[in-house]
DNA sequence: AGCGGCCATAAGGACGTCGTCAAGACCGAT
DNA sequence: ATCGGTCTTGACGACGTCCTTATGGCCGCT
């Protein structure tokens, strides 16, 4: 089975999505103003197996969370734009994404609050690094097995083809069709936005890291693939549709 | 290991749970020795919405919550009988229910092994009773809008063999299969998330810890034990499913 | 008609991954 | 110290996957 390492295309540098031995790492969101405590838990995450993006203050939280939701969100109480539970009712509003909320004023009062706005856990400054990380895994973890649940609709029908997006399995006409991980990967990306255009460099960005945008070969090939494997006639598709010059669309 | 102080379900027919107005009470299992404590805990979770149960050591709350699976589990880690780690660990053999440590001698270290062993939450004495209902609040929150679909199942079967997640048994073809301890957490993470896909850093982490997320060497060498062990074709297996670049998955 | 974009499809080589076997390390029990 | 079972580690073949290149079709523009 296949290399799903990040090979540098043609000419030029290009940064490599970050991956370790073709598992993608988790990403956490570290929200905190504080720029020293915020560079220490970055560095300290990031010398684990993490991917680690750092957002100032709440508004650029939601605005980044938004645009590559993490797998966890680190969140300090005291943000100098808004307060510390908006931002977890903003998050709560369309994802379940684990909150841990880190906060130097600690009262009973405020960790209540948190967690009844949906925060999953608190922890107090001053913290054991050990202890923090422990708790985040724990989040992690428990999100991992659990999400597969409920977090949106599971199986997508599209004509003779059901795709059980957390079974990982595709069947049609009763009989199951592989898919490879980059073919997934796509495939995900076209239900999530079914019915709408989903652009070629939203594409390329999502499935083969940021610097991608433009090898937009890669999606013809795959795209035929998935075709293939789904499609009644292929040459003709009817769920898997192209948008000339802009991308493609996936349809019921 | 003897009784407990609200009556256990025994022998006889398992009184159906207490509900209000139709809605079936959440159901919490206190696990702490020291009788104070406990009472304590007891008078005020039934204060709140919640109906308890009590068991004074950990091979009664194994017994216990075997019986009559709870909802939410308040566990101390200094129980008279045994290692408060090793109760977690056979709670999690077969359920995911919330566990909420708590405990007086609160190191980082045994914060960070309650939490690698499975445990939901860690509450240090002395702890204020508003955070620490927040935090089962928290929890059982989570959890019911989690899955809904596979918990507590106690005895699996597929196809020929059948697994019984308590009595830590399998048998197959009317014989008794040995399993080592590896290949039983291996085994139970599966069957835990069985009809979807589980990840290979979501298997390796849970059974081999967290610094083991890469290792998936690991997986293949016991995934051909288990299968050698359960499938009646092991090179053709039909409920051990690998799902290439991806993780396994388990299928009845 | 000819040309340049854009798209679809097929094929092949490099390299990963999976399954398997087996030897060594480790550990608790005798 | 020895032994049986278990866990870890290494090696290898078979095969799959990814990327790349090549070829041809379709369409609008000049």
């Amino acid at each position: 089975m296949g290399g799903s390492h990040p090979a540098p295309p043609m000419g030029g540098t290009i940064v490599p999505r970050t991956e370790k031995g073709g598992i993608p790492m988790t990403q956490v969101l570290v929200v905190e103003d504080e720029a020293q405590l915020a560079r220490a838990l970055v560095i300290n995450l990031k010398a684990r197996v993490y991917e680690v993006d750092a957002a100032p203050d709440g508004a650029t939280a939601l605005r980044m969370a938004a645009a590559a939701p993490p797998d966890a969100v680190l969140l300090d109480l005291g943000l100098p734009d808004m307060d510390g539970i908006d931002v977890i009712k903003g998050l709560r509003g369309w994802t379940r994404v684990p909150i841990l909320v880190v906060s130097a004023r600690s009262t009973s009062d405020q960790k209540v609050a948190a967690l009844d706005a949906g925060a999953d856990d608190f922890v107090t400054k001053p913290f054991s690094m050990d202890e923090l990380l422990a708790r985040l895994r724990a989040a992690v973890r428990r999100h991992d097995t659990a999400d597969a649940a409920t977090d949106d609709v599971a199986i997508v029908t599209a004509g003779d083809v059901t795709i059980d997006l957390h079974a990982k399995k595709v069947r049609r006409g009763g009989h199951d069709v592989r898919l490879t991980p980059t073919e997934w990967h796509l495939l995900e990306v076209l239900i999530r936005n079914q019915d709408r255009l989903t652009t070629q460099k939203q594409l390329l960005q999502e499935v083969w890291g940021p610097s991608y945008g433009t090898q937009t070969h890669y999606l013809r090939v795959y795209v035929a693939q998935l075709r293939r494997k789904l499609e009644s006639d292929p040459s003709h598709p009817r769920h898997l549709i192209t948008v000339p010059g802009m991308g493609y669309r996936f349809e019921k």
